[in-house]
DNA sequence: TGAAACAAATTAACATGTTAAGTATAATTC
DNA sequence: GAATTATACTTAACATGTTAATTTGTTTCA
């Protein structure tokens, strides 16, 4: 019996090929590699788009929200936020009500790069949701939404 | 009516609360923040781990296995097996009869590195399968595997 | 065999992820 | 109303993600 089977044999311990995590991102590759090579030919990165696509649903609000609707975290959105601010694709004002905060919004350029990008986008959805069944991209969102909302409620561990 | 219901009302544009690689991030993210403590303990990143794991259920792999069962990028991969090649975690030996490729293996130190964390890893595992339903998770790993079985035998797009 | 095609890693360059620490402003409290 | 605490970012430092180009070694086949 060699090395590898002596780690494997203990049957409390799964093999990496049953990981919740690994089966997530294999789940989000599959579909984020069918968007990727779209939003790079306009010229955007995913998390750039996802900035993009929060401002043009939810415009004027600050970076706080932006974070929690985008899910990026607040050093990653700061760099993005100064690089579209710098392409023109959005604007920044700050509150002067309370100088720490900000409001965001999309330029008029930030619009149109918007609508010419989002109708590719659905494009690609749609032939996602065929493919794969839309009954079954339901039950999967579904189950996603479940599983998320547990979120930070996990009990303290044993 | 403002902008933001202007840019929503097309019907054919998702907003961004529809979003699956938006919801499979999500989902991700809440079980990683369960992991990522305990890993951060044993001085690992979630990614150095995946390669610790697949390791020691596949001894003596090249680099492109390491790929294929990691799911990381080559050059991401050529980082962490040189960061763990100097912590001695693991070891390469270069193939003699095609001198492009090598073989890497966990070394006694990663293997007692990998025997120390599995256990926390499966405790962790355990009570997320708890607490969210084993039955439910078995469909969610069914269905995620679906899914990415599409992998990249989507059709052509229209 | 020797040039051309292919394969496996690696490097380069830039963007983002992750944690910790820092800065400026606001709100609280004594 | 000065000291404290909290909030909203922002910076810093390092690890990883992503694409393209490069390096080195192998295979093909004219």
């Amino acid at each position: 019996m060699n090395r590898a089977e002596n780690l494997r044999d203990d049957v409390s311990l799964r093999s990496i090929e049953q990981s919740l995590p690994l089966a997530l991102l294999k789940a989000r590759e599959t579909a984020m590699s069918q968007f990727r090579p779209m939003l790079r030919e306009h010229g955007l990165t995913e998390q750039q788009w996802r900035v993009i696509r929060v401002l043009a649903a939810f415009p004027r609000i600050d970076a706080s929200e932006i974070v929690r609707r985008s899910y990026l975290l607040a050093p990653s959105l700061t760099r993005i936020l100064h690089y579209l601010e710098t392409e023109k694709l959005i604007s920044r004002e700050v509150d002067k009500s309370d100088l720490r905060r900000a409001y965001f919004d999309l330029t008029a350029k930030g619009q149109r790069l918007y609508r010419r990008v989002a109708p590719d986008s659905e494009r690609i959805y749609q032939h996602i949701s065929h493919t794969f069944g839309n009954e079954k991209l339901e039950k999967l969102y579904a189950l996603l939404a479940e599983f998320s909302a547990l979120g930070d409620n996990f009990d303290a561990l044993p």
